[in-house]
DNA sequence: CGTATCCTGACC
DNA sequence: GGTCAGGATACG
C-alpha cells in the first residue's frame, strides 16, 4: 500500500491517536518484528508519551518524551487502524500499541515486512535521506545533482531515497509517463528539460493521490479511481495517445510506460558527454 | 549494476 | 504449483 501519500494518510490517523498520549504498552505479535526492535525495547516504551509524529519520505517518526525516535516504516502492505478497547484486532495485527485513554493503534500488515525500529536520543537516522518529494527543496538542479554520480537507468534512480524520498514504483512510473521520459533512459541522457519535466512529473503524481485519501492501487480501489495513467495497466491504452501499455521488469521491479509517448533520449545532452569521441 | 531475501496473500 | 506484489538491503 504504501508511498508517500499513503503514508501521510496513514500518519494523520496515527498523530490524531497518539500525539500526546502515553504509551501502556507496546504489544508485539508477529516475531519478524523482532529482528529490529528487541523485547526489552519494545518493554521501555511503556510510560513514554508521544510528543509528536512526523512523516519523512515514507518513514513515520514518533518523537518520544524520553528523547527517543521510534521509527515506523510500512514497507509493502503495512497500515494503522484505530480501534477502541473492545474492538477486535484485524487479522493481520503484527504490534499493538495501548494507549491511556484506552485507545490502540494497530500495525495492521499482511505481509509482516513493516518495521519498528528504536532511535536513541540525539541520533539522526535519517540523515542519507534525500529531500522529501513532496518539499520546495526537491528541484530539477539538485536531482541534477544526485543524478551526475549515475549512469544507470532514471527509475530505478527515483526508488532510491537517496535521491528522492517518497517516491516508489507507482509514482515513478507515473512520474515517468508525465514527464514522457522511458524508465530505461540512463541518467546521463537526461538534460535540463528531462529534469524539469520529472520534478514536475512527481509533483503531479503524488498531488494527484495526496488530493484524496484511499487505495489508488489493489481490490480496494475503486473502478471509478482513475489516478493512475500506467501502473497496473498493462495492454490498457494509455490516455495520452491510445497506445497499449507496456509492462517490463527494471531493476526487478514491474515496469509500466507507454511506448509510444516515452522514448528514450536519442542523445547526449551535452557538448562534455561527447568530448571523448574524435 | 542486477539478484536474492525478508513474509504472506492473491491470483492463475 | 507458480507468479506476482506498493520496499529496502545485503550481496556477488
Amino acid at each position: 500500500m504504501p508511498e508517500l501519500p499513503e503514508v501521510e494518510f496513514a500518519a494523520r490517523t496515527a498523530r490524531e491517536l497518539l500525539e500526546g498520549r502515553t504509551i501502556v504498552a507496546l504489544h508485539v505479535l508477529h516475531p519478524a518484528l523482532r529482528r529490529a526492535l528487541d523485547d526489552g525495547e519494545a518493554a521501555s516504551l511503556a510510560g513514554d508519551v508521544v510528543i509528536a509524529l512526523a512523516r519523512r519520505g515514507k518513514h513515520q517518526m514518533l518523537q518520544l518524551a524520553s528523547g527517543r525516535t521510534l521509527e515506523v516504516h510500512f514497507r509493502m502492505s503495512g497500515d494503522w487502524r484505530a480501534i477502541g478497547g473492545e474492538g477486535e484486532l484485524p487479522p493481520h495485527a503484527r504490534a499493538v500499541f495501548a494507549l491511556d485513554d484506552g485507545r490502540r493503534l494497530v500495525l495492521d500488515d499482511p505481509r509482516a515486512l513493516a518495521t519498528l525500529t528504536l532511535h536513541a536520543a540525539g541520533s539522526d537516522p535519517l540523515s542519507s535521506l534525500g529531500p522529501d518529494a513532496t518539499d520546495a527543496a526537491f528541484t530539477p538542479a539538485g536531482l541534477a545533482v544526485q543524478l551526475a554520480k549515475r549512469r544507470g537507468a532514471i527509475k530505478p534512480a527515483l526508488l532510491d531515497q537517496r535521491v528522492v524520498a517518497g517516491v516508489g514504483n507507482i509514482y515513478a512510473c507515473e512520474a515517468l509517463w508525465y514527464a514522457r521520459v522511458h524508465p530505461a533512459t540512463p541518467c546521463p541522457r537526461l538534460d535540463a528539460r528531462a529534469l524539469r519535466a520529472i520534478v514536475a512529473g512527481i509533483r503531479r503524481a503524488l498531488r494527484r493521490a495526496l488530493a484524496r485519501p484511499g487505495r489508488v492501487y489493489g481490490a480496494e480501489a475503486t473502478p471509478a479511481d482513475r489516478r493512475l495513467n500506467v501502473y497496473g495497466r498493462e495492454g490498457r491504452p494509455c490516455r495520452r495517445c491510445g497506445t497499449a501499455i507496456t509492462r517490463e521488469v527494471l531493476a526487478g521491479r514491474g515496469t509500466y510506460f507507454c511506448p509510444a509517448c516515452q522514448r528514450r533520449a536519442r542523445r547526449a545532452p551535452t557538448p562534455a558527454r561527447r568530448a571523448r569521441h574524435p
